[in-house]
DNA sequence: ACAGCGATCTTAGCGGTGTCAAGATGATCT
DNA sequence: AGATCATCTTGACACCGCTAAGATCGCTGT
């Protein structure tokens, strides 16, 4: 029995249906936003039955995790592309910390889905910060290469958090429409970004040994 | 035509449903968190039937955005109270940044949906900027009184910004429990919060005229 | 006073959702 | 080949947001 309708190669045994869900989860992502991502969206959008998705995930929480990883790892890639991309040592941080905003505004849904995933673990995911490669461990190693090997670990780990956590929050509030004027003020999107981190100023070098 | 006031809830039936509707929803956000909180739940909660709340809100959405103005009053009230406690200059932004996440950590639920219902509508909702006793006034006041006049209103404007994004970050990130080894280093939540804080340095008066 | 009206609440029902149990299907191994 | 087992489907359950229609009760005008 087959379909034989098109170049269509579904075998009623789906190749790798794991990795299509995610796909279509990401794809319903972007075109709907986070409200559309239901299960049954999902395997609708990768032409399966409701029921389908239960044998490659626990449940639709574990789907997501699966999704927000993907989006961990864009995030590390875009992240590391800033940095090789910047040639001085005094822009490092300030790039990384432009490519990570952009990221959330490029990938809103995505970004959404990514933070909701973690909030419901307690802990971000395990890529960011286990793995030598993770976007965590790049931007701590920017803070120590920066900052030069007599700074103390626990301040390097301080710097990384605060750091982590202006970017986060600039994400998240750049994306409320009252900034706008702002914006213009500062010469559109990117520039305010600018303005905003180094007004925050952790990503300039001012990692000193304390007192 | 004599009820010239559209919010004017008066007691007719239960007697003030609309206030009992968004008690019972913080009630079930205290009790069982985000994901419990179902139209249908907030009205077993209020002993009335499922479909009552919609003579008092359009939708979900029109519920879940009285909760939050709840919310961001209690927030601005815990951070006036901070502003009011703090005697001398220099802490006044530390102490008003440190309430501000002891609130998001104190009702973590109430506090994602507040921040939920702002993404939702790509604005911080009115009562945070417009009234001038509000929260972000509270911190534009505040920068302001620390900056001095001559300081150009765009500069304060960006430093209430940064430090929001700052404090709202820090918000969602010290909800990970992984950072618990660091916040022990730093002597304890608080201790952490103030670290990360003025480690961002923000939070101290050092909003100077530029350059 | 009383009829009418309109605000308030209920009942019933629609389509959608997450999830599970049981059956169908097909690749793989001996 | 036949048996096995992961994979996928069907069907069902409880819950969800939301709507329409009817019941209830206070207010208002005469």
């Amino acid at each position: 029995m087959s379909t034989a309708a098109v170049a269509d190669t579904r075998p009623y045994h789906h190749g790798d249906l794991r990795r299509a869900l995610v796909d279509a989860a990401i794809r319903i992502l972007e075109r709907e936003g986070p409200s559309a991502l239901s299960l049954r969206a999902v395997a609708r959008e990768a032409g399966v039955s409701p029921a389908a998705p239960y044998h490659h995930f626990k449940d639709k929480g574990e789907l997501l995790d699966a999704v927000a990883h993907v989006g961990w790892e864009a995030l590390g890639v875009a992240m590391t592309e800033a940095k090789d991309r910047s040639a001085d040592l005094s822009g490092l941080l300030t790039e990384i910390g432009v490519s990570y905003v952009q990221f959330s505004q490029d990938h809103p849904a995505l970004y959404r889905v990514m933070y909701d995933c973690s909030r419901d673990k307690d802990a971000l995911p395990e890529g960011i910060q286990d793995k030598e490669d993770s976007a965590y461990c790049l931007v701590r190693g920017a803070f120590r290469h920066v900052a030069g090997p007599q700074v103390a670990d626990v301040d390097i780990e301080l710097a990384t958090i605060a750091a982590w956590c202006a970017a986060h929050g600039l994400a998240e509030m750049s994306m409320f429409k009252q900034f706008t004027p702002l914006k213009e003020a500062f010469g559109g999107e990117e520039g305010f970004l600018r303005a905003v981190l180094s007004h925050l100023g952790m990503f300039t070098p001012r990692v000193l040994p304390q007192d």
